[in-house]
DNA sequence: CCGGGATGCGCGTCGGTGTGCCCAAGGAAA
DNA sequence: TTTCCTTGGGCACACCGACGCGCATCCCGG
């Protein structure tokens, strides 16, 4: 199935807007409400859209800290990896893992409170993660960019 | 304003389903729909949910690589900051951008749809980024834990 | 000329939403 | 202890709008 224009509008716009109403946006996109919701349907169908969900202010919670943790495993075994990665997602402050190529074996992002919570995390979670040879961290002194969607996937809907 | 267990278990349900109507919020979290739309109401007007936003799934479009990259700049000065903020915010495809202590400079997470689209993107977007010193790029090999919202905030909710 | 795919319009039904009101629980003051 | 007040919850109802259907139309490609 290829995507034109308007599948793109309404797909730019549900990012923004995962509550409004068909007639809504078919008049932001230039539809009638029926035409928009034959197409939302098909988006949801065929798996474009995963799921609606609300974000949240994670500021309103007092996490404003955000950490990146460079990690290196004792062992690059299938088993050190299954190890790790079964504790690992069980850490509560831990929002995305990545095993990477290169020198470090894995990388996270930590939210965290403030700089005394990461320390407090770094104990309780970080360090009894199994098979890890060495941690490394690095704390966000600011974010420039926090997009869900890269643009270049709207590419020719923005015009 | 101090949420309680209540109010934590109907963020982490519209942290699923954003488009779950007040008798259906209601259900789950064992509230009558007017208490429900009350707290969350109290939840939107109060920052707490930020915005509802459609979930897309990038392999869809073909963007199952994710890069990290890590940039240091030729200078640290107020200006070359802000010259080179203004010019990654329009990078289409980057989806986060820190700015960071330690060694580099900023962390840029950046989508492709595979390596050689990557080669594309270094060339014609990161490239041409000004103040750059050096560029340094890891590839993700697997996503092992991807969360918009850390399991910690839901922490006493989960019981 | 014709047929498939997509669009737009109109309509009826259904469900959500918001309001008003009453009730229960908890805390404070007398 | 009693009384008052506040806070939050539930019930009932009515309104409004969304949703999904059927059908006619249009555009394009064959």
């Amino acid at each position: 199935m290829a995507l034109d224009r308007k599948d793109l509008a309404i797909l730019a716009e549900l990012t923004t807007n995962a509550r409004a109403s068909h007639t809504e946006l078919a008049n932001k996109v230039g539809l009638s409400s029926t035409a928009l919701a034959r197409r939302q349907k098909a988006l949801e169908d065929e798996g474009y859209i995963q799921a609606y969900q609300a974000a949240l202010d994670l500021a309103q919670f007092g996490l404003t800290t955000t950490v990146l943790v460079r990690i290196a495993l004792e062992s690059q075994s299938d088993e050190a990896l299954k190890a790790f990665e079964a504790e690992v997602v069980k850490c509560p402050s831990v929002v995305r893992c990545f095993l990477m190529s290169g020198n470090d074996d894995y990388i996270l992002i930590v939210m965290a409170r403030d700089i005394q919570d990461f320390e407090r995390i770094h104990r309780t979670e970080l360090s009894r993660l199994p098979r890890v040879a060495r941690v490394q961290s690095s704390f966000a002194l600011r974010e420039v960019v926090n997009r869900a969607v890269p643009n270049v996937v709207f590419g020719e809907a923005k015009r």
